[in-house]
DNA sequence: CTGTTAGCGCCTTCAG
DNA sequence: CTGAAGGCGCTAACAG
């Protein structure tokens, strides 16, 4: 099917062949090995540079049980915060020799299912998953759990299952954000919430909830409206608002696309933000500040993220995969933009 | 270093023991072979799920030399254009049975040739990749070729070799845009041109260009600005514009982020858009539709490049890679928006 | 300092 | 329909 040209593929063979050494000399000249003469080595080297050889990693993993290569399954490449953490644990993996094979499961339990079964064939050396938007238990994951094989969870963590973990304080991040607006005097602050059984959406629920608490402002569950993560759903719920008859003073939605969605109708529909509506977001995705006004927004330090992710993994190969797991939890930031803030008696 | 946790590896042999047959016996159970009778592959099937078997893909690559992954070396995963190609390439690759192991180059040649070479070593099945910015030649690209393993570039096309390509008409693009802007009465364009070793940025300066002269209009080299690829750049270009005694009325920018970048600049100045300047992009990212005015710009379709590529690829590791080398070009789109619109002698 | 040997897990001739 | 044997390319004991 393939011809190789001509071009022979070099092995340690060909070249222990032409200096009339054995295979293992020359394994061994190639790695450095300490008892090899510096003649040799130099020799090996030499001819293997000339032709050109490079070794054999899948030949070197079957023997070693190690592939260098750490698996990734995120829900959706493309989008911004999942790009940007797997940049993250690129660049971690490359540092440390690793290569990094990257999955999409398209928000979709089976192939998900499917994904962990082809990484786990493929002998990655551990697997770092944001699980998908339907994936309700995490079975699939005992194999790797079970074989001790590092497994990292980040973002959008599985229930039913304990592993290393990389996640941001949604419930705080929220908390401050709700609060936020509170100070900044609003009083009917509804939720573009996501799907209830993402822990992430569901953790910035709570936190919005315990911050009116705190408040004490009584939580109405007529103002929250379940979402999806996209600007789409933003819009849809914000249709849905807007044929209330009574409009909250303040929407904070669960992600920014979520909230440029909402900011687009309002703004077809002429109201004001922020003078007649409000509105935060959360992840500061590069949009929030291109959006006028600017969105208020919390952040989330995906590539950070990223490197933790990998950091860990690096940490227990090396060490013991059985040990503690790790639960790494990131701090996020509020970043205050013109969509929240509490105009002055004095409008222009 | 790692306890298999007392949970063994089971591989065919064990099966093989368990059901006193031979070993080639259960790997053809496995793979469903004719010549196996119904019954031993129901029971090697049986008891392979009952042992939780997972074939050793490593294993199986040594001996069929295909590993059943596709090495992609992109200059920055979390780049939309670049995360958006990814997603459409994995799509396809999956559906295919291949993994993608995803990679980046950091703009970095450095790391690209060593990419090139790690990927080479972990016997990809063929390479997809949009080279660097330093990138100025495609040596290392040659292993490749020479091992008749299939090879695919996009978007950044490198210089001094040739391959399967998937690239967009970028001259076709900025030509018609820059036509746009022209007829709409504009009449002092400038470009901030992207670098300019860059094939798509020059062919885009050449499409730009091209329909100055069409419509007659004198090329002023004093009005393109060398630039980068992000909105730190726009905006330094900008401000290098606007130290000029006279602005153009239009700038046509090598990419969305560049343009968006003139954009905030321009704002801060109080120079309307695109009222006193219009401008215009490239790649139609998320941001030229929520940035006010909304952006004019040219669609990429980034999705059905990977498409492309992932295509290609397999069209030659089926076929015969020495064959000729598939060029495909996509189209791009002109997306007419606000920031390009000359306004009516009525301004509101 | 170097060679011999055996084997990682799987697949495919070649023989029954 | 099934088994035995050899090997993919590399590595690591174990011997010299």
């Amino acid at each position: 099917m393939k011809k190789y040209a001509g071009n022979k593929v070099i092995t340690i063979s060909d070249i222990a062949k032409e200096l009339s050494v054995s295979k293992s000399t020359v394994s061994r000249a190639l790695q450095d090995h300490h008892s090899i003469s510096d003649a040799t080595k130099q020799a090996v080297k030499r001819l293997a540079k000339q032709y050109n050889y490079h070794p054999n990693a899948i030949a070197s993993s079957l023997f070693k049980k190690s592939t260098k290569t750490i698996g990734v399954i995120v829900p959706i490449i493309s989008h911004y915060f999942f790009s940007t953490v797997i940049s993250g644990i690129e660049d971690v993996a490359y540092k440390a020799g690793y290569k990094v094979i990257i999955c999409q499961s398209n928000e979709s339990y089976k192939r998900e299912v499917d994904l962990v079964k082809t990484l786990l064939s493929a002998h990655v050396d551990g697997l770092i998953v944001s699980v998908s938007r339907e994936t309700k238990n995490a079975g699939h994951f005992q194999l790797f759990l079970d074989k001790g094989i590092p497994l990292v969870f980040f973002d959008r963590l599985p229930v039913g299952i304990k592993s290393n973990s990389v996640s941001v304080d949604d419930y705080q991040g929220a908390y401050h954000l709700v609060e936020h607006l509170i100070k900044q005097g609003f009083k009917k602050i509804a939720h573009f919430a996501g799907p209830q059984h993402v822990i992430v959406a569901k953790n910035r629920f709570l936190g919005y909830k315990a911050a009116l608490q705190k408040h004490h402002i009584p939580f109405d569950e007529n103002l929250v409206f379940e979402t999806g993560f996209e600007r789409k759903h933003g819009a849809k719920a914000a249709e849905l608002l807007l044929s209330r008859d009574t409009l909250p003073d303040a929407v904070f939605a669960v992600c920014d696309p979520v909230a440029i969605g909402l900011m687009f109708v309002l703004k077809q529909h002429g109201i004001k933000i922020p003078g007649d509506m409000a509105v935060a977001g959360f992840n500061d995705e590069p949009i929030a500040t291109v959006i006028e006004p600017q969105l208020t927004t919390v952040v989330q330090p995906a590539f950070d993220m990223g490197v933790s992710a990998a950091t860990i993994f690096l940490k227990k190969v090396t060490e013991d995969a059985d040990a503690d797991f790790i639960e790494k939890v990131h701090h996020t930031a509020l970043r205050i933009r013109n969509s929240s803030l509490r105009l002055t008696p004095n409008p222009s």
